[in-house]
DNA sequence: TAAAGACATGACGGGTGCGTCATGTTCTAT
DNA sequence: ATAGAACATGACGCACCCGTCATGTCTTTA
């Protein structure tokens, strides 16, 4: 019936509730994909998605193509379409599920922190480590931005909001610097993307392999920025427990791995 | 003779002294496109990279169309191969451009200006400013990062160069805190995009008409983070000239616009 | 064990856009 | 004034890929 129409073309006229899926008996999922009744259906849509990751990652949203997925996911092209309408739609479900582990990743690092700017020092760590982890979240995420900003603004979104809440606490608390906390937050946000960008996803520029960690004295040096930046103009390192001297976090990026 | 081959087959055989342009006496620029002899030619160039301009910021590389920016320019569609000899190659030609506007704004902002946590505070003004004025920028460097990686790579070590030089010297001069200046740089740059991201290009979320600047007190409470940040332990605001009470900044950003 | 539904296949229709080329027009130098 | 070079045109060949559909296989249920 409806004119094939390259994806281009666009203006999709789907009804949100089409008579193809309820024939399917197909439920919908968050983000508008098909999802499969049994287990086998299950595995088969895992394995999609997982292909979409790679193939999305190696070769970006628009040089990918949906026979190279299936390729790499060992099914055939129409198999695809059982699971999600277009292209755009698992980029879009690729991204939800990369900031869900994000997220996780960063708050179980965090958990049972009390200290603010301890928070932050693990939670950077926690990024570096995931970014490191997932190379391609880097260059996905980034091209969402032009391909589904909806779901980019949600990612991000995501992410500052939880920070925000933590920060905003803290300040009111009066355990660190007063500021606009949302502003703060996407600073927080940036300094990370930035960095991991430089030292995680361009791979050896710098003599660095891929698969290398991000450097122990950028990440001393840059941690030791954020506390000045966020600490209380007095005291600029913890301020309850272990009190050694000063600028505890300026030392110990001197005697790590990296000249 | 060769096969027309769609952008996608790529691998770019073109040798670097080919037939053609020796036939026509045309020269190469930086980027590899061609020079225009005469001045016609040159403004007919300008045109179609100011039409790649707006087209690339409003679609992005991969849905703009050749046959669209020359329609904007005012010319055909073979006019443009005769000064570019491919979509990513006017696609670079324009990163190029664009690094080099900006930098030339922020160099002008803070030209003549000795003390360094100056230096930043109008830098981010300046930098804030272009964006604002060129929100296009924010989409077509990004998409770089895909497009042509070099490109966006030379892009950013353009800025953090100067910027790290900057830097170190303040740290050497003891002006400042003495850190790791090339990922100080890098996190300044992160700052720097991400709050243009949220509150530049990123229009109506907050009630925000697209053409707005950066709220003040975004910008006041960002830059009284980076003084800190910065700043030697001891003394977090300008030391030398006009001495008012402690934390300026903090309190301009109290009775603005923003909740 | 038979019917019904879920899952899977892969060929193909139709639309798109890049880059070419044969031809035409304007400018410059002599 | 005229040759030759620079500049400009726009139709078209070719490769590409999205999303569909008619058909077939597996799994569950009664």
């Amino acid at each position: 019936m409806a004119a094939p129409k390259q994806e281009k073309l666009g203006a999709r006229p789907k009804s949100p509730a089409d008579g193809q899926s309820a024939a399917r008996g197909e439920a919908r999922s968050e983000s508008g994909s098909l999802t499969p009744v049994t287990a086998r259906g299950e595995a088969t849509k895992r394995k999609i998605l997982d292909a979409a990751e790679a193939v999305f990652g190696e070769l970006g949203y628009y040089e990918a193509s949906v026979s190279e997925i299936t390729r790499r996911a060992g099914v055939a092209q129409g198999t695809f379409y059982i699971y999600y309408h277009t292209k755009r739609e698992i980029f879009v479900e690729l991204i939800e599920d990369l900031g869900r582990q994000l997220r996780m990743a960063i708050r179980a690092a965090t958990a049972g922190l009390t200290d603010r700017l301890e928070v932050e020092r693990h939670g950077f760590v926690a990024f570096f480590t995931f970014v490191a982890q997932h190379r391609q979240i880097y260059r996905i995420v980034q091209e969402a931005e032009r391909v589904a900003p909806e779901a980019a603004e949600a990612y991000y979104q995501n992410i500052s909001r939880g920070y925000e809440r933590g920060l905003r606490a803290a300040m009111e608390a009066g355990t660190i610097r007063p500021l606009h906390p949302e502003a703060t937050a996407y600073a927080l946000m940036g300094i990370g993307h930035f960095l991991a960008l430089r030292w995680l996803v361009r791979s050896g520029d710098d003599g660095m392999a891929p698969g290398d960690q991000m450097p122990d004295d950028v990440v001393a040096s840059v941690l030791e920025f954020i506390t000045h930046g966020l600490a209380l103009s007095s005291d600029a390192d913890e301020p309850h427990s272990d009190s050694q001297s000063p600028s505890t976090a300026s030392r110990s990026h001197r005697d790590r791995t990296h000249g």
